[in-house]
DNA sequence: ATCACGTGTAATAATTATATTACACGTGAT
DNA sequence: ATCACGTGTAATATAATTATTACACGTGAT
């Protein structure tokens, strides 16, 4: 079975790890609970979600880099610039397997040390 | 479909940020990676993984805590007091349905600010 | 008694991640 | 012109993670 975001397969390691990393904070998860009933924009979200606009983006940036969710702008109605996130598909099987096929190509760089 | 740790059924948002935090760093990936070949004790698995003991323990710390792995202690042969790691069963199927319903207990507290 | 090889952990340093504050700019309506 | 409501981001503070250093203790073999 693939492990797949945004309809790529994901190969590297550092695309897993960085989707971990985008799942591991309750806000992240939050916002992808919200995002999954539809797309919406920013200051909506912000308040949806009930933390600040610049912490919002700090966290969408983190989701936005695992591919997780992606963004549109737009010119509303009434001349507002709006930018709207949304979902991306994904589906990932984690188990033994799966970690182990990754594992064969990280290579813990000399921390020279022992013991 | 269930996801399970331990062959524990994962119900709290909390279990599975514990999870995507553990699997957020590659060491702790080729931990896993070298464990699913089969179990190992402490400074062997520090030489395999090429780190330090210190910062080993810290890693696994993080892997218990979700339960990834467990350890045992045994006397060897020769009198050594040796800490075996091994995995723990865990399979996890990860979509927006399985984020979605999770991210519905998650409730982000008034950091009382709007803009 | 010293060495090799296990165990464990406390204290600190270095680096990232998270959160806050304070800005700036644009549009349409009052 | 001021307000309400969008946009964006730089600078800073706070907190957590990651990494290092330096210990201490136990056993069996040389």
């Amino acid at each position: 079975m693939k492990n797949f975001v945004g309809n790529l397969s994901l190969n590297k390691y550092e695309d897993y790890v960085s989707v971990f990393d985008a799942l591991s904070h309750p806000v992240r998860i939050k916002i992808i609970g919200i995002l999954a009933e539809g797309r919406q924009y920013v200051s909506e979200l912000a308040r949806l979600v009930n933390v600040s606009r610049p912490l919002l983006y700090m966290h969408l940036k983190k989701l936005e880099t695992a591919r997780l969710v992606k963004s549109t702008m737009e010119i509303s109605e009434n001349g507002k610039a709006m930018k709207f996130y949304s979902l991306e598909y994904f589906e990932l099987e984690i188990n033994k397997d799966t970690l182990s096929e990754l594992s064969k190509s990280i290579v813990i760089e000399n921390p020279e040390n022992g013991s």
